[in-house]
DNA sequence: TATAAATTAAAACAACCGTTTGAATTGCTA
DNA sequence: TAGCAATTCAAACGGTTGTTTTAATTTATA
């Protein structure tokens, strides 16, 4: 069954122990335990705890990125010189996001919630890799929304683009506790979350400023 | 100068240090240093570190749903069996969150930094308060958006309801580690956030579903 | 198959954790 | 002011933390 390598078990078992128990409950200990390693595999094969966790995050976070990247410049490419469909956009950008969470054998879905607790603790290694490696791409998305909006102010772009990104981070981390009724099959509940994620971000941004 | 109770001094420096490092940092023995105090004395006062933490926590919740509940019971009251301005309905709900941060002196800042952080956490303390005690206010909310906004279904409003919670909570964590450009005032950034915010919120539950 | 490298394992390290204890001290009341 | 309650304090408890060390074992190479 276990054909997994220790680092890459190592590596499931604290994305899952964040995403059930947050960074503040988590222990090397507990990682080693569930990933059937010992203890100082951790510090062999990562340096330290820190050196591990950010590796959880870019592990799949880079994947995410180049996904959605992807995605924006087939976009891109089906029109040319023209701007795009602004549902198209975002939905190069949301649906990424909350389909790795459905998909539950590659282990995607717990991850959305490690993002979620990351951007709260404000993660340091987080931050940054937001801020250096990815934000060439997010750069891009706001460019492809401004070609499509071009009515409202480069500004009011990014406001509006930012509080998108809130309400998904949000529904990510909500998705496994959520407080919502869930009398649908989670499967359905995905496929609603990203049409009305998508729509919610239609409407606020083809909607004049002022 | 110091004329605060331990028990407020606690409760403060509490806020503090999950505002700056998170839940996962924090620790009876960093706080009671901070509060100048006795290592015993949060035990003392508190029983023990989960339950200083809900009453961190309760403290400040109460008096913003107080705030929001009174703001959209004036605005019933002004407009007699009319519905509200959906304008009014979502600056009462979102204003005194955000003018919670500005308000430096009663240390409100730093509680909407400790509210995000807890959100991500899914704390079991929160999640109690938010599911037993607030919700009615959001209900009445929600109702009051719904009459504002009689085309929507309500399921369309819930939805979008829950995004532009997503937004506010998103963007109240921001402040502090802002990835923003800080090239204006931050009383100015405040006013403006809110201002957008709400926009932001018009926009999207003024446009029809699908 | 012998040798070297990579990996896993057990044990110990010092540091910090939340909590409890019991005595010292303060503040209030009678 | 005497006595009682509330509060503060220093010290210690057992347990957990991240990390390091050293030895055993597996894997790959020649």
């Amino acid at each position: 069954m276990t054909t997994l390598s220790t680092k890459e078990r190592i590596l499931n078992s604290t994305e899952n122990l964040i995403a059930e128990n947050g960074f503040a409950e988590l222990s090397i200990r507990k990682i080693s335990l569930q990933a059937h390693t010992n203890l100082a595999a951790i510090n062999y094969h990562f340096g330290n705890k820190q050196q591990l966790i950010n590796q959880v995050l870019e592990r799949r976070l880079n994947n995410l990125f180049q996904v959605r990247e992807k995605m924006l410049h087939d976009l891109n490419q089906g029109n040319k010189q023209m701007a795009c469909n602004l549902e198209q956009i975002l939905h190069a950008f949301i649906a990424p996001a909350l389909y790795m969470i459905n998909d539950k054998h590659q282990g995607g879905r717990v991850f959305m919630k490690v993002l979620a607790r990351a951007y709260a603790e404000q993660s340091e290694s987080l931050h940054e890799l937001l801020a250096n490696r990815y934000t060439p791409i997010i750069k891009e998305f706001a460019e492809a929304i401004h070609l499509a909006c071009p009515d409202l102010p480069r500004e009011t772009i990014f406001w509006r683009f930012h509080f998108l990104i809130g309400a998904l981070t949000y529904t990510m981390g909500d998705f496994g506790a959520s407080s919502m009724s869930k009398q649908m099959p989670e499967s359905e509940y995905f496929n609603k979350s990203v049409e009305e994620l998508i729509q919610f971000g239609v409407a606020s941004l083809t909607t004049a400023s002022n």
